[in-house]
Order: structure tokens, then C-alpha cells, then sequence
DNA sequence: AGAGATTACGCAAACGATTGCGGTCACTAT
DNA sequence: ATAGTGACCGCAATCGTTTGCGTAATCTCT
């Protein structure tokens, strides 16, 4: 059995709200120093901790965010999610993970995402759809919140520390253009997830096809619809269709929405023996270690995580202590162009 | 403010107690199905949710399990982070994440795994270092533990589900010898990660030098100091030193202790021109969806993760409600060969 | 020496739930 | 009519802390 205040209080012969505010320092009142001494002594005699239920129960707070990512699947969120708790642990606060995509939380959303579990949320979802829809109408819409990644459209007046997204496509597109292996055959391509049977259209592809529409460059956005096997899987599948098709018909440079499928895609062109970059060029995003490593280094886009996330969480943290609301509400952090072997 | 059982049990006129009752369905007495009918409705109406800190005061526990991994920096640790907390999850438990080895956790550590933060802990920790270590001399040694992935000598009479990690070097043996490439050059070689500077000579190490020297092929466990770059990072370079050497001090076959560390050496073979397999074959371990879509696929061993989890979970739940041991106390899980283009 | 300030501490009420025990009914059996 | 029996429900203690307020004791100053 665990000691308590009580227990401390009693061997010290003091009252337990003294005892409190000697191991606390807290509470207004002052003691004796010979009090203090007595008292802590014990408490590290008797090898006190206090009881966090009672605490926060007590204090009405959880010491808890949760951290919503959509799944760890993709080490670029592993990373979100490793930064997050790095800088949260600073604060002294737990993280509790709450992956969207890849399990069926159900009911456990609402369970473990209530204002009585969670001092504030970290949200890194889909632009298009919100917390709320996550947290279902029983959803208590005043915890503090901080969104991930991008702004989102239905929460204008949102705190939010974005990646600019739209500037990767832009940038990609520059640099496949520069490098001079955009006008190439069938253009470019941007090659997305689907999603509801679709390729996304965030805002990277969007980025990436006004730049083509400005220069006139030909521009596909094209997914595929067999995700059984990962991203890699995908852009792999995807990569086989390629090789598929007469050289003309093939983009000059693609751009991956991410660096799963980027590698997936490379993968399957390189075993097709297709020359890379002077054929096709490719062009990831996220910059994972694991581009840097293939044998053909990838080309990507590396985008400011730990900072994102320690803003972030400072965010999180004002917004948790009521302080004013920072300015500006949104902040947006700039990607930066990694030149591998792939362009 | 959220609602409390107190407001429900004002609402529909009945004492806390009773409104309790009804909500759990626990608790002996009856409760008539008018009364109930009133309770539930105005909870649902009210949107009444428990206050999670006061059960958990109340009930001693505290629905979370701590699960303890190194990093999250190896894709085969996030997959065991994600099965954990799916199991976990089904049970109703939160899962409250331990990184040791990235983070500096220090005082964290006891700050959140005392036995009121946490009714179990999941533990894969290196096979050298106990708990007990991690916890400090404020550990409380009650708190129910179930080791993951290897056993601990110095825990031999605690419940473990473990990988068979001396299968692992075997396996890996037997595959290269009867591909022929065991005995080429300079024998077999075993790259490991380093630990305080050398190699770390865990049981596939063992596994691998044992059958070699049934065989009598040469062996060598190597590794490389500079992990500034992670496992891959460390690969590469020892892929580099390998290319400097001559053909004749070059090994005929290497495993490595991990697929990060198999990719980086296999980027820097490829890199440098040397044919794979015929100079040099390559096995990894932990089947990590990367090795597969490297232009030549890797071979690996891989591990029954989820099946791993499941019986952890299994287990720590059985010693959570204090059910008798099972028998065999420690259950060894095998590996199983996955063959690649690189042997 | 007595008023006022300061220091040092204890009392008891929260926080929101769970649960053992006891009490009130209505109804039946004797 | 009285005791016995269920069915139904409330009282109040409890979990371990924090904290507003009250009150002795001590000190300071004139």
C-alpha cells in the first residue's frame, strides 16, 4: 500500500494541509522551517508520492493532452508525435495517443476524449474534416485546442500551427520545372493517396497544379486503389502502371505526396529498369531518413516538424492558461527543398 | 462545467447512490424499472460522462498501463507501440507511452510510473537491464509487469512473451550456409548496433556464432561508432568500410541485427558497385515493410509481433486481476524466413 | 502593557464517484 | 393483527488531495 499525506501528516505531527503545503510550497501561509525540515524528511523517509487521481481530481485538470494523429504508420508522424511528447513531458504533461485511421476507436474516442480526460487536444487530421466529427455530438467542444499540419477551413477561429502545404506543391513544381523535367512527355504528375476512392486534392497537389497551369505544363493527379500494401505498396502498384505505358505517355516528373509512395514509386521504375532522373524524375515530401537511403537518394521536401511542434505545444499551453490568444492565430512554417539523386 | 452524477440524481430525484447504480448496472440492490427508465434518460439527455478521476480515486486503479519501448525511432517498436494499444485498448485501458532511450526521462519516469499512475507495465527494455534499473530505488516493485521480447535473466520468475532472438542468428546461419554464402571470403559477419562503444553481443549474435562454429566458419561481430545518423546512418558506414577492404577480407555473408542497420549497408554495397548476392548476401531482421521495397528486395526474418501483443496483453491483464500465474510462465514466439533478392 | 501585525498552523469543506449497510415500504402468510 | 419477506432506495463513509478561512501564539511598536 502506497503512504499518503496522511500518513506524513501523522508521523510529523502536523495537520495534512500543512503537510500539503510544505511538499508543494504552495498555499499562502508560511511554515516554520523546523516544520518543513520534519516534514520532508519523512516524506523522503517513507518514500511519499502523492496520488495524481486525487490530485486531479482535486484540481479539476488531468496533467493530459491527447495527441491525435491519424495513424504511425508513416514515420512522419511517428515524429510529430515523438516531438510532441518530448516537448509536452518538458511541461510535465502526459500524452495519450489517439490514432484515427488505422484502428476503429468508436466509442473509445468519446471515452477517453472527454473535458474530464484531457486538459487539451493536439489535433493532426485531414483539413477537410474536423475534431468535432471526431469527437462525435458528445464532443465537449470547449477543451483547448491546437491543430497540426494545416489550417482547417471550418475552424477559421482556431489556433494552429500549419505546414504550407500549398508551397510544397509550388516548390516541387519550380524545381522540376528548373531542373527541366517537367515538359517532358505527359508532364507532370502528382501521385496521392486516394480517399474515397479519389485522389486527394489537398493543397500540395493544388500548389503543384496552378504551377503547371501557369507555365502551361500538362499535370495529372493520379491515385491508385489498392492500398492493401501500405503507401510503399501503392506508389509501387502505381510505379507498375507506369512502366506500363510508351514512353510518351509517361509523366516527366512526378511528385509524391509523400515519401512512402515516392519510394514505392522509385522501387518499381528502377527494377523496370527506367533511368532516373534523366527518364523520370521523382520527387518526395517529408524527407524521411529512409529516402536518404535508397540507392538512389530521393529528392524531397523537408518540413520544420520539431519546431512545428513545439510551437505547437506552446500554443496548447497559453491556450490551456487562459492567457490572450497569440498573434497571429495561425502560424505557417515553410518547407525547404532536399536534393537527393531523383531529379 | 461538465455534469455530475449529483445533478443527474437531483434531476430525477433519487440519491447519488442509486443514479449510480443504474448507470453501472452494479451493486446489488435492485433498482425498478421506472427508476431507471428516469436516470437513464436524463444522463442521456444531460449528456452526463463520468469523471474519470474520481472512479479511478475511488476504485484504486487507474485504466492505464505503461508500456516502455526504447525509441520510436525503429519502425519495428511503433508496430509494437500500435498492437500493444489496440489490445490494450479492447480492454478499455489507456496506454501511456515510455520512450527510454531517446528522451532524457529522468525524475519523468518516477513522476508517472508509480503504482498510482499505472495498474500494469509492458516492458521491452535490452535483456541486460531490468526494470527495476528504469524505475530507480523508488520503484515500486508490485506494479504487474509482463516483459516483452526477451527474457530477463535477472527477472527469471517473472511473466515474459518473448521473440526467439537466438533462433533469429541461427536461422539466419542456416539460410546463408546452404545458399552458399557462408564460406565465402571472409566467412559470415554480424552487424550490430554499438552499446558503451562495442558491439552488442545479444542472443543472435550468439545464435549466428554458434552455428558458425559448429561449421567452423569464420565469424566477426562488427560494428561502428558513429551513430550520429541513426541505424541506417551506422549501416552505411559500415557498408563503406566494408567496399575499402579487399575482395578476400570482405565477408561472404551478413546479417544485421536489424533491417535500418541492413538498408544503410545495402545502400552503400549497391552504391559501390558490389553485386549482391554473389559477392556479398545481405539478411536483415524484423521484416520492415522498407526492406521490401528496396530496388532488391531484402531478406529478413520476421517476428509475430501482434501475436507477441496479444499474449502480453493477454497476460498482464490475468495478472492485473490477480488470477493465478499461467503455465509456462514465459512463452517463446519463432521467427519465421523471408526470403528477398539478397541472398 | 496593550493594540496591531505577523507567523504558523489546524479545521473542514470541497472534488465526483462507489458501496456497505440500514431503513422504508407493500405484500403475504400465519 | 403481527411478523416475515422481498423489493427499492438513501445515508454517509471513503478514496487522497488542495485550499479558504479561522485562530492561537509570537513579535513589534509606542
Amino acid at each position: 500500500m502506497q503512504v499518503s499525506l496522511e500518513d506524513i501528516a501523522r508521523g510529523a505531527g502536523v495537520a495534512r494541509s500543512t503537510a500539503s503545503r510544505v511538499l508543494n510550497g504552495s498555499g499562502g501561509a508560511t511554515i516554520s522551517q523546523a516544520t518543513q525540515e520534519r516534514v520532508r524528511r519523512l516524506a523522503q523517509e517513507l518514500g511519499y508520492r502523492p496520488n495524481r487521481m486525487a490530485q486531479r481530481l482535486r484540481k479539476r485538470q488531468a496533467d493530459t493532452i491527447g495527441l491525435i494523429v491519424p495513424h504511425l504508420r508513416n514515420p512522419f508522424f511517428v515524429e510529430v508525435v515523438v516531438w510532441c511528447q518530448r516537448f509536452l513531458s518538458e511541461r510535465g504533461l502526459n500524452t495519450v495517443l489517439y490514432p484515427t485511421m488505422l484502428e476503429d476507436w468508436g466509442g473509445a474516442t468519446e471515452y477517453h476524449l472527454s473535458r474530464w480526460a484531457v486538459d487539451g487536444i493536439l489535433y493532426y487530421g485531414s483539413p477537410t474534416d474536423s475534431i468535432q466529427k471526431l469527437l462525435g455530438e458528445s464532443g465537449d467542444a470547449s477543451i483547448p485546442t491546437v491543430y497540426l499540419g494545416h489550417l482547417h477551413e471550418s475552424e477559421p477561429e482556431a489556433l494552429a500551427v500549419a505546414l504550407a502545404v500549398e508551397e510544397l506543391g509550388r516548390l516541387a513544381g519550380v524545381h522540376l520545372y528548373e531542373r527541366g523535367h517537367a515538359r517532358r512527355n505527359a508532364g507532370v504528375w502528382c501521385l496521392s493517396p486516394p480517399r474515397d476512392g479519389v485522389a486527394i486534392r489537398d493543397a500540395r497537389a493544388c500548389g503543384l497544379e496552378r504551377f503547371c497551369q501557369e507555365r502551361e505544363i500538362p499535370f495529372s493527379l493520379v491515385t491508385g486503389n489498392d492500398i492493401s500494401d501500405g503507401l510503399r505498396g501503392l506508389g509501387f502498384s502505381l510505379g507498375l502502371q507506369i512502366l506500363a505505358l510508351p514512353a510518351q505517355a509517361r509523366p516527366g516528373g512526378i511528385f509524391c505526396h509523400n515519401d512512402l509512395l515516392a519510394v514505392g514509386c522509385l522501387c518499381a521504375l528502377r527494377r523496370g529498369g527506367v533511368n532516373i532522373p534523366e527518364e523520370i524524375a521523382l520527387i518526395g515530401c517529408d524527407a524521411l531518413p529512409e529516402g536518404r537511403f535508397q540507392e538512389l537518394s530521393l529528392t524531397t521536401l523537408r518540413q520544420p516538424i520539431s519546431t512545428m511542434c513545439q510551437q505547437a505545444v506552446e500554443r496548447l499551453f497559453g491556450l490551456m492558461q487562459s492567457e490572450p490568444l497569440p498573434q497571429p492565430r495561425q502560424i505557417i512554417l515553410t518547407p525547404e527543398l532536399v536534393q537527393g539523386h531523383t531529379t
